[in-house]
DNA sequence: CTGTTAGCGCCTTCAA
DNA sequence: TTGAAGGCGCTAACAG
């Protein structure tokens, strides 16, 4: 391995032209004669020369790399979203650095100064510190200082007073939705279970959820709200929760995500609990690994990936720095059967 | 954003020392004082600065990025591994760069390239090319152009006569666990669904599958073997055409993954097809969302991270170029009842 | 312990 | 359309 690096000298000499007209073969951004440009182009091929991308981004200051920083890539919401905007990434020409962060602010710290001396062209942010309806403010101050020296893109997110890209799904829209969808099933009683409402996605989830039942005219019970981390175990525990706070229960429940409804549906039939309706949130994968499969609310994921992409090469004339998008409504087994009118 | 990039020379400059120095007290590889290593600090953290990695890497030679090829890091199995090498690469201070190939030939030489050209310190492979049992020949020949540029890892997978690291689990291992499980649960026929035997981990297993019954002086049933790809859809078809194929059937069933398993379970519980026990393999997340939860075949997930950054690191004494790990049984629900044993 | 000074491999004016 | 040459920001001998 890892014998004298061929260079664009090689190249020059082999075939005969300067190190200028190789470079310019290689970006093809200037004109070369179709001749040299050939013979360049065979001498490459013949010493499988590939150009040092690390000495090319120091020069042209452009390092056709992003960085992404999420908690957990094992979250399905979560890698879909990044295939996505990888892919995307890769369309332009552009790689991405993946970071874990762990949901621990140390590491975000380190990553992002990390991602920052790799000259990143953009630092995409997915989940963790951009969902803290309350952020600390020398976290803020962080980013701050953050956005001045990188394009900051937010996901499904956003902290206010922070000069950045936001693209986001409308979160009260997809509440709207799947409350509508249970409402013509025959339901009239619902619980949200799941998520903190100090978490902007929450948040707006339990807004939309507590004046879209008020709009409808139906009733809003707040011991049919229950706080819960958002993975599938603390599905089970809030499903627990809701049943032994309450007498008289709600018929239909809407996860703050798949992974909550799963749990829910888990400890639903684990106990002789009344059968409850039950859909989800976010169109993951494991909506659909679920028995029964999962109602749920889909982001628009490959347009989330596409606009993310936009924004950081800046294909797209974008007006406001804040991209809301439309979710859909998915409907599955979970919420098949109308429900008795008489429950 | 992107004022006149602050250097070293600057720093060096304010602190009024060389900028060799304060490469040094950057690196700490060199012995500096304690009183200009403070004062560097302190200019650096004022103007807040950040080495430019880029140019570092070009001096250096050394990038300290690592590239990550793999089909979908959607896959639960693959994102694990990731996230346990993203780990433990951040320990030793190198950054990954994902990518996904979608299983698609092109789009993997294309990142192979692309991530040749970055000087990636190594590049990992996941899934895809590395598991054909017969890899076409010229991409074997690729592939062993590239290990004589770069370091390769393959993860779970080795072609034969590339010259690159392989760390593995002992498949056959993992399917003979499982089965003296389900033996010692009172069951005597057994299937083998899904993957195909043309990739090497199924290959792997089949084998075990084959001659461990033997071994146990049980029957091995060639119909009880179903192929499929490695999802839950195909899971479910799977199950379906071992259903129609055969009078006598087995009663306990293997996945090839958990994907598949889940396909299993779900087709088991929608049709009124007799009650199998199921089990999957991998151990990943979707094996605590099935319902029941799937007794499975876990793979040394940390230890693989690990493994993967120390080869590459060089971290330890390798002597040989194969590492083989154990693999750990894992029972849940789905095989918590004994089997009558007059079935 | 610290400074000087070549590079690392490529891009990009500026001239020709 | 092409070549010459300085520079991108940092590292690593080599001297001192």
């Amino acid at each position: 391995m890892d014998k004298k690096e061929i260079t664009i000298y090689d190249i020059a000499k082999k075939a005969e032209v300067s190190t200028a007209t190789v470079s310019r073969v290689i970006a093809g951004n200037y004109p070369v004669s179709k001749k040299t440009r050939e013979k360049v182009l065979k001498v490459i091929e013949l010493y499988d020369f590939h150009p040092n991308a690390l000495a090319r981004s120091l020069s042209s200051n452009k390092a056709n790399v992003i960085g992404f920083i999420t908690p957990d890539i094992r979250n399905p919401f979560f890698s879909q979203i990044f295939l996505e905007v990888e892919r995307h990434a890769h369309k332009v020409g552009y790689s991405v650095m993946l970071c874990n962060s762990e949901n621990n602010r140390d590491l975000e710290s380190k990553y992002i100064r990390m991602l920052l001396e790799q000259r990143t062209e953009a630092i995409v942010l997915l989940g963790g510190l951009i969902n803290d309806v309350n952020p600390e403010s020398d976290r803020v101050s962080e980013l701050n200082q953050i956005a001045k020296k990188t394009k900051l893109v937010m996901i499904n997110g956003k902290i206010k007073g922070i000069d950045c890209f936001s693209i986001q799904t409308d979160e009260g829209k997809g509440i709207e939705l799947v409350l509508d969808h249970l409402i013509e099933q025959g339901h009239t009683k619902f619980g949200l279970i799941g998520g903190f409402k100090s978490i902007t996605t929450t948040a707006a989830k339990l807004y939309a959820f507590k004046s879209t039942l008020e709009k409808r005219g139906l009733l809003f019970n707040p011991n049919w709200v229950i706080s819960s981390h958002f993975d599938i175990e603390s599905g089970q525990e809030a499903l627990k929760k809701l049943v032994k706070n309450n007498e008289d229960l709600p018929t239909a429940l809407i996860g703050i995500n798949d992974m909550v409804a799963i749990g829910m549906l888990k400890e639903n039939f684990k106990t002789n609990l009344p059968p409850f309706t039950i859909v989800g949130y976010d169109n993951t994968q494991l909506s659909i690994a679920s028995n029964p499969e999962l109602t749920t609310v889909g982001h628009p994921y490959e347009e989330i990936g596409e606009k993310v992409i936009d924004v950081i090469v800046g294909n797209e004339i974008v007006s406001t720095d804040e991209i809301i998008l439309e979710p859909k409504l998915i409907i599955r087994e979970s919420t098949l059967h109308k429900v008795d009118l008489k429950d």
